[in-house]
DNA sequence: GATGAATGAGTGTTCATTCAT
DNA sequence: TATGAATGAACACTCATTCAT
């Protein structure tokens, strides 16, 4: 399962996983429908995490929602990255092998429905940035995390991994925000 | 050349650019042959660009590594960013289509060797972060600068992008950085 | 068991009909055999009844046998239809399903064996058809009799039809024998 | 080609026919498509043979149209049997082997638009068939003199066999008409 | 050198049949 | 006996590669 799952020949997914072809077809009736069953369940939590994460920042005023982020992203993190590590493989699979699935925009199309609209919502003042880099840094910091996951060794590593990652996208971000409002502070002068 | 490499049949990618499947074999001895052809110039000249700038910085005093880093980077990217522009095909093949090739980890292990030895060689207490964060955040930083370049429409938008991006990591190195001086300094009285 | 024996699945048939798979190959051999079982009654009811009509018009005299032969087809096509239809499922795979059994040329087989023998027997003078054509008609006569009970919807709309059919087929032949008569005895004058 | 075509592998056919499969997708895009390609033209022929006739009966005044069916037919069929003697692989492909495809029911369908419109247009009291009769009998018509051209030796002997058939189905029908047309003006006096 | 028809091993998928339970 | 998971050969189809022209 390391070369990408679309690539990879069914016939030796499946012997490799100690089976025949036509066993395989007694628990699947498809290709897909396998990468489907192995990825939904990692899916569908991520997709939840999220989502809580998204609808606690949605009750805050719109003035508190940036400041908030970063605790709120520290409390629920480590739940997630738990639930990451312990489906490492499907997490795999997921985020390196949904090339031409449906989950082939996972990651991005979530991150851009999810978070856009939330920092969007945080007032267009706030977060000065191209809306290109907007996007991109958003879907980089969870890809980054998901890489964390997958690349770290324990959970311990893992950890202090994803605080410093956290601790640098945010730390950039508040600080480009500052030096704005420094800019914003002479013009109004 | 928009559904991946791997995945289009040569048939495909020579007939749509005007050549026929002899042709073809004339010129190059495999459809992977074609792939390094291709690509090969671009991931020369990124090589280059990076290794030059890698040189600059190590030609610095220890202490200054971290400090001029954004210096030099501001001061190399355009001329990194036109380099992709000009030769945006490549780039994206090099970027998203590399699976299974020689290519498949260029971006990654460019960095980790190109740049982490460089960072590490500025002395562990300058960068207290994980190991495999750096990593993950030096690759990351590239590979959302090459996503820029992919997904930004004009020179003028992909430039405010990456200053962005170029900003939010940076700053985000350097806060860290000033956070633990400080916890350095409260110790150290 | 609509759309063909062979092209159906033996999994489709077996757990439509309530069984397992396991369980039918305690029962018969091969997907091939139970074919053979299903049609074997119904194909023995069919060549008994065109049997007994056979040896009724085989015992008459030799001038008489086509005059007689509706006749014998009257009395005896009721009972034949009615056994037709209380095998309809049996019948439907016997006339539609049979390719590549050995019941594929079931009704030409034999009614090129039972009935041409018969019309061929009656004297050559009688039947002034073209061999081929006769064995034609024959054929399409009675595989158009199972046809009407196939596709017919009750007992009532099935006789009624294969009353018309049969009438069309024995007055037509009747005709062409008047004919040839006519011209036999102008001939023989 | 003799036991259907869905049935027969694709392997076979192609290599049967002196190619390898790789090759045979150099011509076609599918199975199906060959079916067609060799199909069509005897399907294409067949049908312009009939829509003339259908149009020829359809000029002439409706009392006439039963009475001259003969001679149509008498002098179109030479034309139609030597064009199916000319495709005759093509035409046992088309009657024998459509199962599955989408000339299944080519006859069958022909014959019901085509012919059962016209003698419905001859004035119901004309054909006093059954209508499931009269559908069966023209199929059946039809059918066999497909037989014939598919089964006879040389035209001679199918020019012969196919006047026999025709003489059959028309002498049939006719005498039961004439049959009616007593009953109804026994009941008219 | 250029062509594109031909090759043949590869793909995902189906299904009659077997066999340990 | 009955089960249904497992088998493996078969299917239609694809495609990188070769080669006679």
């Amino acid at each position: 399962m390391d070369v990408g799952f679309q690539r990879a020949s069914l016939r030796r997914i499946v012997s490799e996983a100690g089976y025949t072809l036509g066993a395989f077809y007694g628990y699947y009736n498809s290709k897909e429908e396998l990468f489907n069953a192995l990825v939904e369940p990692a899916a569908k939590g991520i997709l939840t995490s999220l989502t809580e994460m998204a609808e606690i920042l949605n009750g805050l005023p719109d003035e508190e929602k940036l400041a908030k982020m970063t605790d709120v992203f520290t409390a629920y993190m480590p739940r997630l990255v738990d639930f990451l590590m312990d489906n490492r493989d499907e997490t795999y699979l997921l985020l390196e092998c949904a090339g031409g699935t449906r989950y082939e925009n996972f990651l991005s199309g979530m991150m851009e429905q999810n978070l856009l609209f939330m920092t969007q919502a945080s007032g267009k003042a706030e977060l000065p940035l191209e809306p290109l880099a907007q996007k991109l840094l958003v879907r980089s910091y969870f890809s980054t995390l998901g890489q964390a996951v997958l690349e770290g060794d324990d959970r311990e590593e893992i950890m202090r991994t994803i605080n410093d990652i956290q601790s640098v996208f945010t730390d950039g971000m508040v600080h480009i925000l500052q030096k704005n409002r420094e800019k914003d502070g002479k013009k109004g002068q």
